[in-house]
DNA sequence: TTCCATGCAAACACTTTGCACCGTG
DNA sequence: CACGGTGCAAAGTGTTTGCATGGAA
């Protein structure tokens, strides 16, 4: 959240330019967005960004390992920007949609049962957990299509 | 496994057709398959059912709970058919593609945890955890884009 | 005979790519 | 002033839908 992303641009060779901030700025800003999400963001703040260039910065972000993206619908892909003491995973109600943000080490446990029954080093960054709120009504959504409400209990 | 799911059709109102048959067996034999996988493995066993028609069977076959989806890459969903008494999840691992079914059991405690902790009701049957192989060449595959591989370590 | 299911083709939503121009370093 | 980045438009994927025909019940 300091500067030293534009060191970390620069570091690898890429170039520092006003989309890739407003871009970032946007992601960081929206917490869990879709590209077409970002997208509308950042013209709130700045003449158009093309949507290609949506999707070409956010790849270049995430390969900086600034942002991640995880699978939080059916759909679209969910990118947000990453606090790197503070990894989290989510949890997706299909009814209402609500996405909550949890913290890495609940889910310590699970990953070490995973390493050592299956020799598997999970990425709980990209981790999406799929159920419904308990005190979600049953009866908001009967498919898992859209989500309604994408309000956030984070970190 | 057994011919209940005739029954189960009709008592739905839904229709036995010979496109509904085959599609549940393509699906069975395959394991995980994506539509278009189920696709092709029908056109092996019969002459052609259109690709409209897979998808809206899978869809139908879903709501009936005779298959499930989860989404192991970050392209196509991939349906399995459903062993009653034997849910299952899944890792995936982004440098060989090797996807393992783990039983539900070894996720039970952190169900619980998020129950208790979150009030969340974990949808395990959905679950697909992301991560490497400890054996697995780091190397493999640069990003996580197409699996080469889906092999089993099932149930 | 009645509707549900299917095939077909067109429409869709999302993402990627080729190319000429632009602007950072 | 060179080369990586952007905008634009077109092409790709994967999935859904409208409509006429076909077949299960």
């Amino acid at each position: 959240m300091t500067d030293d992303w534009r060191a970390r641009l620069r570091s690898q060779g890429y170039r520092l330019t006003p989309q890739r901030e407003l871009i970032l700025q946007a992601v960081t800003t929206l917490r869990h967005a879709t590209p077409d999400e970002v997208h509308v963001e950042v013209r709130r703040h700045s003449t158009a960004v093309n949507l290609s260039t949506v999707y070409r910065t956010l790849e270049v972000l995430e390969q900086l390992g600034l942002v991640r993206h995880a699978h939080l619908t059916d759909r679209a892909p969910t990118y947000h920007a990453i606090d790197d003491d503070h990894t989290h995973f989510h949890l997706v109600c299909r009814n209402c949609g609500l996405v909550t943000s949890v913290e890495e080490s609940v889910a310590a446990d699970f990953v070490a049962l995973l390493d050592q029954h299956h020799g598997f080093v999970t990425d709980v960054g990209h981790l999406a957990v799929f159920g419904t709120c308990r005190t979600c009504p049953e009866t908001v959504v009967a498919h898992d299509h859209g989500p309604h409400a994408t309000e956030e209990t984070d970190d």
